[in-house]
DNA sequence: GGGGATTGTAACTGTTTTGTAACTATTTTT
DNA sequence: AAAAATAGTTACAAAACAGTTACAATCCCC
């Protein structure tokens, strides 16, 4: 039960500290100093059980970093000097786990990472719906044993529906939680990509159209 | 959807400031100013979403009431002026949710509180009238375990209906909370989708006819 | 910077929704 | 009891909405 923890921090002496402290309470640790190169490191493996982040790095801020992560399934632990009101709302409000002011006590890191890994443990390894599994650790969805292969957003839509199933979801829910509350398109736009999951799993009928609404994923219990 | 939040506080115009800003935000709210009464509080009801407590109270202190509390199956969010690390740890560690030091900006404590909740999201709300259950969450009608599909008008205006049971409402009412006060129509409207509803829900008898003025949906308490 | 994959959007098509009108049934009034 | 008023019911056409697809802009990796 080794877990791996994603530090980004681009203050070395911090990134440093927190790195040694995570691996002396026997946790691996990958560390990254800008977000960037965090970014591209997430592509290649995604066996991270949770992330501490910094808001403000060079490159990528954390802001900009919390959606990836989630489309990885990494829980994020905001860990910043931003002590202002307005950054923790919108830090919280986006799907970080928790929101940690700097300077902290290094104690109360562990335990708060404690909790969050303790809260994601209960995932399920394998997600399977009707014929479809999902497995989120290698992101790959398979329908009768043979790989069905979702575009990146295709999936993240997907794991949504997976996530609030057999909770209806607005347009808007879709739009939040998948490109971010800022983001200014067309609501239609999920459709498309709804049509598409719809395609490729043969789901016409697993996720229901709820008519002015969005749509729902119907999952027996 | 109603929240219902447990505010366990001595001081009083702490307690006040909490509560009114919960109620302004919409929840309802459970006040206690000491942890002995809170304690007894609990064996009568326990339908709380999420209790707020201060750690340093007369009678039963927070970490006291926390088991209690988890036995319920209520989760817990510290609110305290203790800011030393020993405390933290241990309010998080004994199974506190999260821990929030005194002074606080109340919209922290909201964002904070809502995430909670989402966690603890397991109950299922869900309106019985007769053999007719409601779900909000899926927004979705059931009759005898099978569904019938409400068009979005129907069900909106089903949901009216639910949301002022047992009163009297006009036609002008009905079109004005289902259309928007600017909406220029016929009356008559109303007439054929309370019509539609009775007739997939078997309601003949349920919704009766006011005459000369409008509808009521008859609900035993 | 080039080539391939991705994705938001527009445009078109097919489907569903819904306000109303018209007709019928029922109740009230005279 | 007839007439009048009110409510129930249904069909339908316009409007709103959703499904689908092609494509251009963007992104990303060599």
């Amino acid at each position: 039960m080794n877990r791996n923890i994603l530090v980004i921090e681009d203050e070395p002496a911090i990134n440093d500290l927190i790195c040694m402290n995570l691996e002396v309470a026997g946790y691996m640790v990958t560390p990254f100093l800008d977000g960037e190169k965090a970014s591209a490191g997430l592509a290649r493996h995604h066996e991270y059980d949770c992330a501490l982040v910094d808001i403000m790095l060079p490159g990528k801020d954390g802001f900009a970093l919390l959606p990836e992560l989630k489309n990885f399934n990494i829980p994020v632990i905001f860990l910043t000097a931003k002590a202002d009101v307005g950054s923790k709302v919108k830090g919280l409000k986006d799907g970080a786990e928790d929101y940690i002011v700097k300077p902290f006590e290094m104690l109360e890191l562990l335990v708060r990472l404690e909790k969050v890994l303790e809260r994601h443990m209960t995932q399920a390894e394998v997600i399977q719906i009707g014929d479809v599994k999902i497995d989120p650790q290698q992101r790959k969805v398979m329908k009768n044993g043979t790989e069905v292969y979702l575009k990146p957003m295709e999936y993240d839509c997907l794991m949504m529906f997976v996530r609030y199933q057999n909770k209806a979801l607005t347009r808007e829910q879709l739009l939040a939680g998948l490109w971010g509350q800022e983001f200014e398109g067309e609501t239609r736009t999920v459709d498309a990509h709804v049509g598409r999951i719809r395609k490729k799993l043969d789901w016409q009928d697993v996720i229901k159209t709820i008519p002015k609404i969005g749509y729902r994923l119907e999952v027996e219990e």
